[in-house]
DNA sequence: CTACCAGTCCTTTTT
DNA sequence: GGACTGGTAG
């Protein structure tokens, strides 16, 4: 037992690092606080487990929530073991799933061929749909009939299951079951899907179940805290009572409710999986005292904690800076004055992030940025197998693939134009819908020169199809961009330079794909199942239909140019998991961190308190803290007060580079201390940068607001008969009908009309 | 079919 | 403010 315990593999782990990673085959929790050494827990244990022979790589399963998270442990583990890794099911969840469902298809009940709709495909399959059902659409909302059913969906509920008391509810459902069996016609699976077909599987074959059951004598969970109902499950079918559940999350890290991640999995986890094991990695190896203070204090105002307290050997270190800035304009000329003295010192801008709560908030900020001339990054945006001109391409492999998926099918019937309008989809959608087939089967049926013109790209189709067999993804790839006639017409658009690029990098990436080899056939396990396919662990079909899961499954860097020495500019969900010299917490502002409609979600202001926790806990040495009193947002300024986050900080862990007022609107008061504070003319510089248009002359707002023809302005202290004191927000309309949002001391932010409401100036 | 305009909406996001 | 949608005119 000495060896076990005594690997090079352990050598520098802490005591409660060791502990979890040598734990006995039993299920366990593991309370990882953020920087406390997760990852390499988690891929630790792993190499432990197989280094010691407790399991072969065959026998592990790990599993993470995103590709990036996945790469990275394999890539940790290949540095830690020699042995051959490829048996191992390492992935995400939907990965995975991916990898079962092919292996299991008939099983399944879908075609070896059944293709991924990513989120954008989905709605567009919804839209055509509704259409065909003849469904309001004001009514009905795509986007919001969609996220019906993936809610439903990550609750492991079909159409039959989901509660239809109510009459609108009722055609939800109908809706919910005409797109299922839309699905099921043409052979795709949404990402939902993929858990819920997976999920149905396993419970409904014994065979199945019982073989990977016996099969993963370890499962491994990253980021457990984001787990959503079906993935629970998912977890549990697989998992036996001999299965070593190794679960590794933060309560206090759960930002993903909104997408049905429910931490009480963490509680339902220790209650029906009977956890032996609970241990809390509390040392923090990333960030310096005064940080994990003000981050431990935070998240002290939450109730319900599975608890936790981070603690450093580091030293206090830097207090937090906090700084309060007039306009959202001139938070972003200090961040930029910011950053020129951290660069200045030395700092690398890679290393400096600058976070905020919503996207909107990125643009000031890039302007400023960008008139300063200092290399940013923005995260978020298309990514590559997002990008239009992909898409494009990848409906056409799609349809080489399975040729009656409709989607792609639509997508591209037209493009590039081949004289089919809206009139011949129609009468093939009629076609295809008489006679229960799909449009690329209707096309023989189709009369006159609709008929003959839908033929022609049919033939385009098959003749890709049958062409191009035999031949290596690459050259299939290029043979669909020639025969398609996509190169062709992007070189008479004007701006089709930079999409012909990225139809090559596709051909780059449809090359690099296998060069990966990233399933390599072995033993194949004989389940004696009926329709099973006899190779669960190798190759899963052609390397066509693994290019276009990859591209479903992993859209690709949301991140541009990657390499420079740049800012980071993000929101603080994408930051969840990164680390960075200097922070820049910004927008700290009531209503905007915490978001105004958290405010009446159940549970929504916990959740933005933990997001105020991943956010301090992403700095190592620095974190600033800033807010802007006022902001332009939707089109109109907002005066927003300080963020009650800020006031839940420790006062010793914070210096206030502003003078600290009360959080209070009271009129010109405020702005008087402000200007004083910070005088005009240190932000308002001349000739920022040579880049962009003329520069920029930015003037010191006005705080007031300018005067409505009402007699109230924005920023006015008024009090209302019954809510008493509060300051006007914002205006809207005029005289009589307009309104007024007014900030009450009580009771937060209302609207007013201000035709009814007794309304008058409080000074 | 494209181009333009008005109306609407507006947290967070991975797969 | 601005991205996106749906409608209509050319």
């Amino acid at each position: 037992m000495q060896q076990l315990t005594d690997s090079p593999l352990l050598r520098g782990l802490n005591s409660p690092q060791h502990q979890a990673v040598t734990l006995p085959a039993e299920p366990a929790l593991i309370l990882a606080g953020a920087g406390s050494g997760k990852t390499r827990v988690l891929t630790t244990r792993i190499a432990w487990l197989i280094s010691t022979g407790q399991v072969s790589p065959y026998g592990v399963l790990a599993v993470t929530f995103t590709n990036k998270a996945a790469r990275e442990m394999l890539a940790r583990l290949g540095g830690m073991l020699t042995v051959n890794l490829k048996g191992m099911w390492v992935g995400t969840f939907h990965g995975l799933c991916n990898r079962l469902l092919r292996a299991h298809h008939r099983d399944a009940a879908l075609p070896s061929t059944f293709q991924i709709l990513d989120s954008q495909d989905q709605l567009s399959a919804m839209k055509r749909l509704l259409k065909a059902m003849n469904v309001d659409d004001q009514k009905f909302p795509p986007r919001q009939v969609q996220s019906f059913i993936n809610n439903a969906k990550e609750q492991g509920l079909r159409p039959q299951q989901v509660d239809d008391a109510d009459g609108y509810n009722r055609k939800f459902v109908e809706i919910y079951q005409a797109y299922d069996d839309q699905c099921q016609r043409e052979g795709v699976v949404d990402f939902g899907e993929l858990l819920l077909r997976s999920v149905e599987l396993l419970k409904r074959s014994d065979a199945l179940r019982g073989h990977y059951q016996q099969r993963f004598g370890h499962l491994l969970v990253d980021e457990f805290q984001d787990t959503n109902p079906l993935q629970y499950e998912w977890l549990k079918l697989l998992s036996s009572p001999a299965t070593g559940v190794f679960a590794v999350g933060d309560d206090d890290q759960s930002i993903y409710a909104f997408r049905g991640a429910d931490v009480q999995n963490m509680h339902r986890f220790k209650r029906e999986f009977a956890v032996a094991h609970e241990i809390k990695l509390e040392q923090n190896y990333r960030s310096c005292g005064h940080i994990l203070d003000a981050a431990n204090a935070l998240i002290a105002n939450n109730t319900g904690r599975l608890g936790k307290n981070l603690w450093t050997d580091a030293g206090s270190g830097e207090p937090i800076r906090v700084m309060e800035s007039a306009s959202d304009m001139l938070e972003a000329y200090w961040l930029v004055d910011e950053i020129r003295n951290l660069v200045a010192e030395g700092r690398a801008r890679s290393e400096m992030a600058i976070l905020y709560r919503s996207n909107a908030q990125s643009r000031v900020i890039e302007q400023a940025l960008f008139n300063a001339g200092i290399a940013y990054r923005v995260f978020g945006g298309l990514r590559f197998f997002e990008r239009a001109e992909v898409k494009h391409a990848l409906a056409y492999l799609r349809l080489m693939e399975n040729p009656h998926e409709d989607t792609a099918f639509l997508r591209v019937v037209n493009f590039p134009t081949r004289g089919i309008g809206a009139r011949s989809i129609e009468q093939l959608q009629d076609q295809a819908r008489q006679r229960g087939i799909s449009l690329y089967a209707a096309a023989e049926y189709l009369e006159g020169k609709a008929g003959g013109a839908v033929r022609a790209f049919v033939s385009v189709i098959e003749s890709l199809r049958f062409e191009t067999q035999g031949l290596a993804l690459k050259e299939m790839v290029a043979a669909m961009l020639d025969r398609s006639g996509l190169i062709r017409h992007y070189e008479t658009e004007k701006e089709g330079r930079e999409r012909i690029e990225n139809l090559q990098e596709l051909v780059n990436a449809a090359a690099a794909f296998l060069a990966e080899e990233r399933f390599s056939p072995e033993a194949p396990a004989n389940l004696g199942v009926s329709g099973a396919n006899d190779d669960d662990t190798g190759l899963i079909g052609s390397p066509l239909s693994m290019f276009l899961s990859h591209a479903s499954l992993e859209a690709g860097d949301n991140q541009a140019s990657e390499g420079q020495d740049a800012v980071q500019l993000m929101t603080i969900h994408s930051a969840k998991g990164l680390e960075f010299y200097a922070v820049f917490l910004t927008g700290l502002e009531e209503g905007l961190f915490p978001h105004e409609n958290s405010i009446s979600e159940p549970d929504g202001l916990s959740e933005e308190r933990r997001l105020m926790y991943v956010a301090i806990t992403r700095a190592r040495q620095r974190l600033y803290i800033s807010m802007a009193q006022t902001r332009m947002l939707h089109g109109q300024t907002r005066y927003n007060l300080r963020s009650r986050f800020l006031e839940e900080l420790p006062q010793e862990t914070l210096r206030w580079l502003t003078p600290r007022v009360d959080n209070r609107w009271s009129g010109a008061g405020s702005s008087g201390a402000l200007a004083e504070a910070s005088p005009a003319g240190r932000w308002v510089r001349q000739g920022m940068g040579d880049r962009g248009s003329a520069s920029p002359s930015f003037q010191k707002p006005a705080i007031a607001g300018h005067t409505h023809d009402s007699g109230f302005y924005v920023g006015q202290a008024v009090r209302h008969s019954r809510f008493g004191d509060g300051v006007i927000l914002a205006l809207e309309g005029s005289g009589s009908e307009g309104r007024a949002q007014v900030n009450f001391k009580r009771d937060g932010p209302k609207w007013l009309a201000l035709g009814v409401a007794k309304l008058e100036a409080a000074d």
